[in-house]
DNA sequence: CAGTTTGTTGATTGACGAGTCAATAAACTT
DNA sequence: AAGTTTATTGACTCGTCAATCAACAAACTG
């Protein structure tokens, strides 16, 4: 049965199982097995791809934050003027996708790694690096323009994790409500 | 040499010990020997006065939080005037004590922990509704009182992580200006 | 076709860890 | 003194899991 070629598919099966499986347990505490039975093959054969447990749980990382920044790019690249594209990133960031299961499980527990792996913190660093940016720029007219946006993105965050950890479902229409009481108190609006 | 009256003593040990270890490891991945050999007595012991490895991550939990609600209560204590108490909130929210690696281990891990055991859920309820309390108590005269808060309770999360979470040692003091920023927009001052 | 690369797995290794238990001993009780 | 409760541990059970390896098969190469 062996087909050629099955790298790239056989990572990429392994990557989705790695988020699944951390989502299920809401924790790292997954094992290789779990991840491979999951993605459809043996603990040998992800180990034979990934070289670690730890490999794939940053290449899921990677995945994952991979993910949030192409919705954000997509949001913005209908947005126009940066008002409009403020929201935009807002409503990205709050996106019923980013409330599933499997991509909390993988926020918390990435942040949880970056505590101690320098490879997540990283990973983290230019996922913040590029919101920051991107926040940044779309304030670039205000003369406070840095600190709002660096407080933004705290909100952001700050946000996500009250709206996860909460009990009942999250919701991010109330979250975006917020973050834009923040902004436009701060844009004296 | 058995004294009688070690419960308690053992007890506390064994809850410093774990934040210690969580601390330490960064993640919940501590063993209860471990944990029992930096409190000074063996795995069974500790085993003998917590049922579960759980029972202690959740009294380590209790104590954690407990703390915090202290240093609130304590810089509320002296704290005079709506506007003075505020400050209190946000300098013990972001005080050195919190950012040390036992502190910051702790609150990550237990963010983890609320997502999937109801016992850690509701303590973190807990302490948010305290603090949620606190806030709006002091944002009582203002019309969008509520609302102020909410955010305000968000911000401190959100800041607190990114502290926590960037490279080089945190800065409390940034993030209390961060935030009082926030409060002065919302304030219309 | 002979040889090499790629895909694949069952079985195994080697280690660790949560929780239990029996046993020992000091201290209180009656 | 006999009995009970509390403190304490070493040894053990039973399980798990990451990582390795030998071996087999299909596909490419020359």
């Amino acid at each position: 049965m062996p087909k050629l070629g099955m790298q790239p598919i056989r990572k990429q099966a392994l990557v989705n199982a790695t988020i699944v499986e951390i989502g299920r347990a809401g924790s790292l505490d997954v094992t290789v097995s779990q991840i491979a039975k999951r993605a459809g093959m043996s603990s040998a054969l992800a180990h034979h791809y990934f070289g670690s447990k730890e490999d794939m749980f940053l290449a899921a990382m990677r995945h994952v934050m991979t993910l949030y920044g192409a919705e954000v790019r997509g949001a913005l690249a209908v947005a126009d003027g940066p008002d409009a594209r403020l929201r935009a990133i807002l409503r990205a960031s709050f996106s019923a996708g980013n409330f599933r299961r499997e991509a909390v499980g993988a926020w918390l527990n990435f942040w949880v790694m970056a505590q101690t792996v320098p490879a997540a913190r990283r990973l983290l660093g230019v996922y913040q690096g590029r919101l920051r940016s991107n926040l940044r720029a779309c304030l670039r007219a205000h003369a406070d323009g840095r600190e709002i946006a660096d407080g933004l993105g705290a909100l952001i965050d700050g946000l996500y994790l009250r709206e996860v950890l909460k009990n009942g479902p999250p919701d991010g229409a109330a979250a975006v409500a917020t973050a834009m009481a923040y902004l436009d108190a701060r844009l004296g609006k």
